[in-house]
DNA sequence: CCGGATCCTAGTCGATACTG
DNA sequence: CAGTATCGACTAGGATCCGG
């Protein structure tokens, strides 16, 4: 279905540029969704943050809002809930006086991490050109008016 | 500021864990906002299929309409000036008769395909344990009502 | 302690019409 | 051809109240 031919990657452009030609020959969207749907869910506000705290060790609901402090508990549950369907955590209820419960990452969850420390990681070495090349184009807008 | 002490990995939990400690030891939103503005931008709907696009080769502005059909000239417009204002792709006008815009990616935009690359990967090996996982929570929901 | 249900605001995106 | 401007639908997400 893919076509691509090595899983061990020389350049970036040319096996993304494989992929798309893949999708684009035949079911565009559906073949992409799956991706577009990981990015969609890692780009919305909470998500990586969530997978990051969780990354540490497991943490019970009321712990993970203290570690994100400006979630509401609207969105934690709604998160924690597509993620767990999504397969990427574990959500065990310890049926307490005060009921408990523990979240934490899955074998699928943990496997996601890998990208995501890679993104992180040209996040915070590249952020410094963002940063520069943003202020450069601003001040190229406002000097045109 | 970052405190990492090793460019190369052995773990990624590790990795996020010490970076997340990092983080919220002082400013916690501060240093993550670039991670989270990267996110933001390649959760998107339309940012990576540009990137996919141009990495191919340089386009012009109504070729990469014609590559993302369901593109909207508005949203076409403006992601291409936010990822130009990001310092990830170039905008070369032509001063021809009926004018032409050709874009494509800097160095800087390049690099981000590497790890965009992974997470491609990544979603396409796990989009089977996804759609299971997803089918077995919602089955597992409908039979509590 | 955990989280569902409801209401409401602010931002996002598509369609359309217009400019240079 | 390559945008810009305006409007309207849609939706994410915060606040709050309520239940187990």
């Amino acid at each position: 279905m893919t076509g691509l031919r090595e899983n061990n990657l020389g350049s970036a452009q040319e096996c993304l540029g494989q992929r798309f030609q893949t999708w684009r020959g035949g079911e565009f969207d559906l073949a992409l969704c799956p991706v577009r749907g990981i990015l969609d869910r890692l780009g919305d506000k909470w998500t990586t943050l969530i997978l990051i705290v969780l990354a540490q060790r497991p943490h019970r609901f009321s712990e993970i809002r203290r570690s994100i402090p400006d979630i509401s508990k609207r969105m934690l549950t709604q998160t924690l809930r597509d993620l767990e369907r999504d397969g990427m955590i574990t959500r065990r209820v310890f049926p307490t006086k005060p009921p408990s419960v523990e979240y934490g990452l899955t074998e699928l969850g943990e496997s996601l991490l890998e990208p995501v420390a890679q993104l992180v990681t040209w996040a915070e070495t590249s952020q410094t050109k963002i940063a520069m090349a943003r202020s450069a184009f601003d001040a190229a807008e406002a000097s045109r008016g």
